[in-house]
DNA sequence: CGACCTTTTGTGCACGCGGTCAAAAAGTCG
DNA sequence: CGACTTTTTGACCGCGTGCACAAAAGGTCG
């Protein structure tokens, strides 16, 4: 760990979280080196000394924003029943048009947005993707198993079953909303999604 | 309607197709004119003439994605019993891996992958999309309400609901196919969701 | 046959992109 | 203070892109 050298002059915390909100509204491909280095108002070569080229900051940028939404997704989780905690977690992206990104459209789940931009040409976002899916899916097939075992859920099917649809299902009305979305219409799907579920 | 000139040398429908396929395996900004040049084999002055600008054309060939997809759905939906057609339309993209692209991943749903990457910049592309996400479920719900009439369905959700489910699951399950899916895992969710519409 | 029209062909071009680099600046430490 | 290390700065580069254009060619029709 060297004590020396020139003193790094920006939060390299904040700019990446800065970077992550651009990333996450216009996406990989529409936001330019140019974008960034306007909005983090530093330096083209400050940026690539910290974080290496624009795919690797990309990458940490959506890593740092999973590692957020888990947090929330298992803090939601870990007390109270189940189901409405499902609920919230799916109403979310539902009525996220206050969300609205900077071109005025809701960013979606930003996930779901690598898996279409980036997941087919690169292995390393792939693999961030497969993860995150896994972790997902197992957070919350745990909460279900705890939730039939409670009775609060239906034994129909397996949690690692029901855990896979809600998987689907975020990811779909995370995408979906950002074409636009009757939101009432979209609650709607919710609530009958989380009826089914219970016992 | 000009019945002269010199004809076109290559057949327009086909080239569309064509462009189609390698739209959907790569993506819009993934695939560069000169992809298209090569893949079609006609000369770039060519292709501009007869479809504009590269925009227009991937555009197109959304739409003819989509027309080609509606037309399945209907036929799929119009006889026999709606849930076992319902779980194919959901199975299908949950068994894709076969359809590999040439960058050996599913290509996903295109409607869903253009609303990933162009919807938040274009306002064409979003209509199309949007447009699309209407037909289906307006299809799907007059298929429920048909269903639920017979009895085979739930009445447990308003047919709209339950159509907007689907899209949501559709959508989700196409994107996150991209990232690798556990084909029996995923189809265990799919007849989760089938099983709860059940009446 | 020749005027006319549309497509083809292939070159050419300007722009914006991601990425690099050398010199200056700002610290630490002996 | 002066050697050393790291970051900052801003100019710079090569490349690939989407696109335009002029000349040639292949048709129809009077």
């Amino acid at each position: 760990m060297a004590r020396t050298g020139r003193p790094r002059a920006f939060d390299k915390d904040q700019a990446l979280e800065r970077a992550l909100l651009l990333f996450w509204s216009r996406g990989y491909g529409a936001t330019s080196v140019q974008d960034l280095v306007d909005a983090l108002a530093l330096e083209r070569g400050s940026l690539y000394g910290a974080f290496g080229d624009k795919r690797q900051f990309y990458l940490a940028a959506v890593q740092l924003y999973w590692d957020t939404y888990e947090r929330q997704l298992v803090t939601a989780l870990e007390a109270g029943p189940v189901l409405p905690a499902l609920r919230e977690v799916l109403a979310n992206p539902a009525r996220a048009q206050e969300y609205a990104s900077d071109v005025g459209v809701p960013h979606g789940c930003m996930i779901g947005n690598t898996t279409a931009e980036l997941v087919p040409q690169d292995d390393e976002a792939r693999e961030i993707v497969a993860r995150s899916h896994a972790r997902f899916t197992r957070i919350v097939a745990d909460a279900l198993r705890r939730a039939q075992a409670a009775g609060e859920v239906t034994q129909a099917a397996t949690p690692e079953a029901q855990a896979q649809l809600l998987l689907f299902t975020v990811q779909g009305l995370s995408l979906v909303a950002r074409a636009g979305l009757d939101t009432s219409a979209a609650l709607a799907a919710v609530d009958a999604l989380i009826d089914a579920l219970r016992a």
